[in-house]
DNA sequence: AATGAATGAGCTTTCATTCAT
DNA sequence: TATGAATGAAAGCTCATTCAT
């Protein structure tokens, strides 16, 4: 809820501001990042500021809103292939929507995980909200994989679905460690778009571990015995 | 690194100041945990611990140092029977490993963690190699699984090391979400031991999700064809 | 001493904008007033308010003008009757005239009691000449009591000044801890009114305590030995 | 209740301190008197004062104790001479320590008036006790007269009460206006030394004229008829 | 004449660190 | 070695005033 001022200002001053904005909440989380640094580096006057947002909190809510609106885009991008879709390609859908969503504004996905688990002086509903939102995304998922008899019924779809959220925050872990994807770096989808096939490949390998397994046949026939 | 001075010190007396600031910085992130309110906890004075400490960095370290080291004690705990284990038994003991880890030390557990999910102003190079450590545990691990058969050869095994890091981690969001585990409670390992049935349960349930996935045998039987 | 362009406004436009500066000026003090309340209330931008008044002492300063003009006007309606008057006469209707400035205008009221109670940014003088005016108003009267042979010659006419002028003020103290006058409250007018028999006898009172003292009679023989 | 620190501090530096804080405070009204302005003249750290006091209020209230503890000590060392006195001569009386409070103490007496009239942020019953106290008093003094018959049972006591206390203030208008009394003046208790025979011969004017009004003898024979 | 965004000095408060004792 | 007072940069925020449009 920035004040009406801050929409009046020109499109390349107001998204200089914004962009120092980003880079501090997402390098420091919300009670080390500084107003101060924000308005040095956007070479505004600190009292200006505070005639486009209502104090600090306004602003990084606001900068979680746009987080939230642009994830929501990414996801939208995916809408139409998933609707009849299996889980499982319904996974391989969500893992390229979070990744693009990291790639394009990696910044905003910083805040937006700073948010959920730091100490952002969010409303505590907000963040219980945010924090289940995905785990329960998941847990529906998955019972819904189970009517259609596409996921065993033994499956826990509560501890499946933790599983399957941190999982695929392990594919992330895994890009960044091969140099597929570097959030840091100044144009993190021309990275990716080079390494767009790499990037396919464990999307691909990440679901089949979670669809089948990791272990061998002969260590299967064992457990079917 | 703390200096020699701190380990001149009475036992009884480097303990209670450690005790006070594991409190700090298990309740607050670095920033924003407080050196006053250690020192007036611990009833030294303020000019007292820059006589054992470089500055709040060094105390900061030296507990995640602390850290490292207990964690290690839990884990060699489990060593021996590990040994002749096969790679999903030795799962299982990390799995227990790792929970012993929180209940006995829930203090250097959080302030591990917090440290890991980045806002404690640690070197680069310290981060990565912590986020890497039990990374290319899990990569070994699965390695010798594939020479004893145990683990389909066709698998990644650093991107399995990942996910299974990261799944195991979603273990916790499982336990805590449930109610059976809460490290900030005044008794974690009195509620997990009250609880041990269900947490062993939610061990062997994503033990077997990492073993044989989480589709339907209809599905496999397609997915090998 | 507005600028010219304060006068050039339509009437209509000019009053409500001195409606939002009094509002403002009589609920806070001087430096607790808001230059940006009173522009907000008064829908004007605030570079206008600087195209009417210097800045804000400006504005204040014509206030309090605006205060004494007022003043004058009330004491004015009073004067005809005292012309023949004794000076006791003229002490009643100069109760009932501060009152009927107070009830007419407890805004300027209000700010001109801020004003000499210390607060405001004025030249040392002109607060002392608005102290000292009404005190030389009642030294005036007080040295006509005399030579009318009303008032004992042996009063110090300037101590009796300051006297009058501050018990005066202390019948208002009086009247607002009765609860029969509050400047504060919506319709101080109205108020008084319901208690103009009450308002009146208290004006008697201190008629006559200020004519005969408050002593006994046999005190007073004493005093007369 | 300022931090023990402040009272370990060397007594000409604490006093320092004080005095600068008085000027402030006496020469502000608490919102705009500046704690950067009373470090900036004591010549301390801006944070040095917050190891002396809790916050800015802290300091204030401490002030405002200092205020009334030394004028309790002025009321005290007339007690003794008050105890038999007639309701007059104990007004002489508190007109002399009232007086001296103001020549000893010019800058608490300024702070506490302040506080009584002005928008300090104490608590509304503290702030309506202290109103009331003084007017309480003179209230209960002229009960006392009654029933001793020195004073006209018909005088309403609150009323007179009110009168009292005001017109006591007026007596110090008019030392300053005669230039016997001046509260900025560097000693102005050498100052009302020099001029004792004429502050104790206003002392005697306004007690004979509270005492015996100021009407001249044969008005009050017209009264009486 | 009217606008309202921009300004920046100023505010109170915090806190890791230093240093004289 | 122990102390705790002293420090001062930095924080978030306010507001009368200016100025380009």
């Amino acid at each position: 809820m920035p004040l009406p001022t801050f929409f009046n200002l020109p499109e390349e001053k107001r998204q200089l501001l914004l962009d120092c904005a980003m880079d501090e909440f997402a390098r420091h989380d919300y009670n080390t990042a500084s107003i101060s640094q924000i308005v040095a580096r956007a070479g505004i006057a600190k009292g200006s500021l505070y005639q486009y947002f209502v104090n600090k909190q306004d602003l990084h809510r606001y900068l979680l809103e746009l987080a939230a609106q642009k994830k929501a885009e990414c996801m939208a991008e995916i809408t139409a292939p998933v609707a009849g879709a299996s889980v499982f390609e319904t996974l391989r859908f969500m893992c390229e929507a979070a990744l693009t969503f990291e790639l394009r504004y990696p910044r905003l996905a910083q805040i937006g995980y700073r948010a959920i688990n730091g100490n952002a002086p969010l409303p505590e509903e907000t963040l219980t909200a945010a924090r289940q939102s995905s785990r329960q995304y998941f847990s529906v998922l998955i019972e819904q994989g189970k009517q259609r008899g596409e996921i065993r019924a033994s499956v826990d779809s509560d501890l499946a679905a933790c599983v399957l959220v941190n999982a695929l925050g392990g594919m992330n872990d895994y890009l960044k460690s091969r140099g597929l994807y570097d959030p840091n770096s100044d144009h993190p989808e021309a990275l990716a778009h080079a390494h767009a096939a790499e990037i396919k490949n464990a999307f691909d390998q990440i679901t089949a571990m979670l669809r089948g397994g990791i272990a061998s046949e002969s260590i299967k026939r064992e457990d079917n015995q």
